[in-house]
DNA sequence: CCACTTTACTGAAGCGCTTCAGACAAATCA
DNA sequence: TGATTTGTCTGAAGCGCTTCAGTAAAGTGG
């Protein structure tokens, strides 16, 4: 592929070109560079000003391999589109970089590319990697954790050989169907998505739970199964036709808004005639034109804690953990107070005896 | 930093290893592994188990230090949150992988952390490298642009040691005006920002000379000055106060939504009473409450050019080349044919000077 | 003054790989 | 048959760095 070239290949300058050009020994350039003692001041000042002049760039290959270690840390992503990414990121980065680590990426859309980013970063000799929502088999990943110091973000693997966190998605529903109860309203349906890789059910489960537990059985509806806006439209179709819920949490906030999107087809207004809750607490749910109230996870602080927990492992930690990190609801215009229609009265009083529980099929 | 640890530090396995195992040498491992020829059918066999059992991985230190390349390319980029990069990067990444070289990716928040990327980079011997509106000084990109081939997309620097992408904002300026003329309007006005950092004024010098070619330069009126919500709010409310436009030319998808929620505050509704372009296509134009007219630049092409110009640097070419990509038009219902109000003198006869694209209260 | 520590410095080994120059036997050619 | 090629395999050098074991000179203490 490579073909003649008569491009700068002007040699890089190595440590010994440094150490030629400032007369002393390779060793000592080393140890000055790296800032350790054992130079005298006015050494120093001709080694660096002879790095300085050569340009002198460290061959990181070089030092990784004598160092046996890169003081890198590799972070696996499957979707940049994704804006929980980036603040995640962020925090782990802000915290790893005072440590002294780079921070390096990859992209692993699809399995083929995951595999590959995580035998890139193996290979790279990465101190430690985090893997936010890996789709590859448990079982790859319980192998990488043995070689890598690694921190799996958002899906709930039950290998021991790495750190897990996960947000609490049965707790983050409970705190959807709470606000909403809250503000009053008692049939509450939920628009389903197809079961989220890796994180099972907890939203459903938690919607359920929730429900029962404030002694709203009778309301549980869940309709949709999928996550798209098509899937959420049918959803609120099937609801709407037997009977009009005054308030729907969905499965996340890009369902929720197709739930919006629909509704207001229909000539029904959020949170007018119905209020939604959306879940991730997506760019999307914050767009001032929509203003979807939606349960939040604490991205940044995920990050943060993925940090501590590679540095943790650095220091000496053996044994794996596990987190949960309890996500919180962020309000905003699409709830409100449930103002009850003429027809029904207050607080109780069934309207409709169909409570249906029916599960999506896929 | 390192404490004392009782990590699974069963020390990896080398070549050397695999080579005892297998009972060859380690120089007929390392043919094998790469696929070329060397070993014998049986004997490969035996080496390909040897490696699986101890589940050997090639360090890539070792192999770039010997290689004196790494096969890899560093993508640059300084802010995750921004969907763009999302689209540019998976073009590149597509090619790159078609030729054999990973893609790493490092995010420069702020000047230091670019620098420190830069450095990685540099240190790491990446092939080549792709910076995504850098902004560290262009005499820092030239200093590193002539150690690693390098691709600057959206950012016109001059220097030739680099292959330069940006887009044609004033062709973008142009089309937009032309769309709004299209529709009928004439009272177009520019929101501007502050001077994009290294865009210049590209965006307004192409509003101004659009409405210059269609003679509408009386109606050239520029407002705003800055980037955020509250910058737009205050350029509408300097249109609005002398005379409202029928049109307004927005210098990003942030301006033009910042716009259209102050419009809608005066009571003021888009496209009804105000038409909005935008810029750059963003996740919030797109988004379907929203639906922003907008300019977009051709992302996944972009990645895919920046990948081919590595590509042919590899393939010997030195010298540098430049890239203007044309933008274009993605309309949306944030624009629509201008209905003449009753004062104005249009074409056709006004109907309803209030057509009303309902909103959701807040 | 001698034994010592400290300061300033050097040479060589080795990290795990690729690659080059062979070596040896078997196959092929003349 | 001997000369040459081919197929299979090996040893050693070296990529650019860190690190370990020294060395020589200067400073310190009693």
């Amino acid at each position: 592929m490579k073909r003649f070239s008569t491009i700068p290949l002007v040699r890089r300058p190595t440590l010994d070109d440094v150490a030629d050009r400032a007369g002393v020994s390779r060793t000592l350039v080393s140890l000055t560079l790296r800032e350790l003692a054992g130079a005298s001041e006015e050494t120093k000042r001709t080694i660096l000003q002879a790095a300085s002049d050569l340009g002198y760039v460290p061959d990181a290959a070089a030092r990784n391999l004598a160092r046996k270690s890169s003081l890198s840390i590799g972070v696996m992503l499957n979707d940049m589109h994704n804006i929980f990414f980036a603040d995640v990121v962020g925090g782990l980065q802000a915290r790893m970089l005072e440590s002294g680590f780079h921070v390096l990426m990859g992209v692993g859309d699809g399995l083929r590319l995951e595999r590959s980013v995580l035998e890139t970063f193996h290979g790279y000799r990465m101190e430690g990697a985090v893997l936010i929502g890996p789709e590859v088999r448990e079982r790859e990943i319980e192998v990488f954790g043995r070689a890598v110091a690694t921190v799996v973000i958002g899906r709930p693997v039950r290998t021991d050989s790495v750190d897990v966190i996960v947000g609490d998605d049965r707790k983050g529903a409970i705190l959807a169907v709470q606000h909403l109860y809250d503000l009053g309203h008692r049939d509450i349906a939920h628009l389903d998505g197809a079961s989220i890789p890796g994180g099972g059910n907890a939203r459903r489960r938690g919607y359920v739970d929730a429900m029962r537990r404030l002694g709203l059985e009778r309301f549980v509806r869940i309709a949709g199964g999928g996550f798209t806006l098509g899937h959420a439209a049918d959803g609120i179709d099937d609801l709407v036709r037997k009977r009009r819920p005054t308030a729907v949490f969905a499965v996340n906030d890009l369902v929720a808004l197709g739930a919006m999107e629909r509704l207001s087809e229909l000539g029904l207004s959020t949170p007018g005639d119905v209020s939604i809750v959306g879940y991730d607490n997506t760019s999307i749910a914050a767009q001032r034109r929509v203003g979807l109230t939606s349960i939040d996870q604490p991205r940044v602080q995920i990050g943060e804690l993925a940090a501590s927990l590679l540095l943790e492992r650095f220091a000496g930690r053996t044994d794996s953990s596990r987190h949960v990190l309890a996500p919180k609801l962020v309000e905003r215009e699409s709830t409100a107070t449930l103002i009850p229609s003429p027809k029904r009265r207050g607080k109780t009083s069934p309207t409709s005896p169909i409570p249906t529980p029916q599960e999506t099929p896929p």
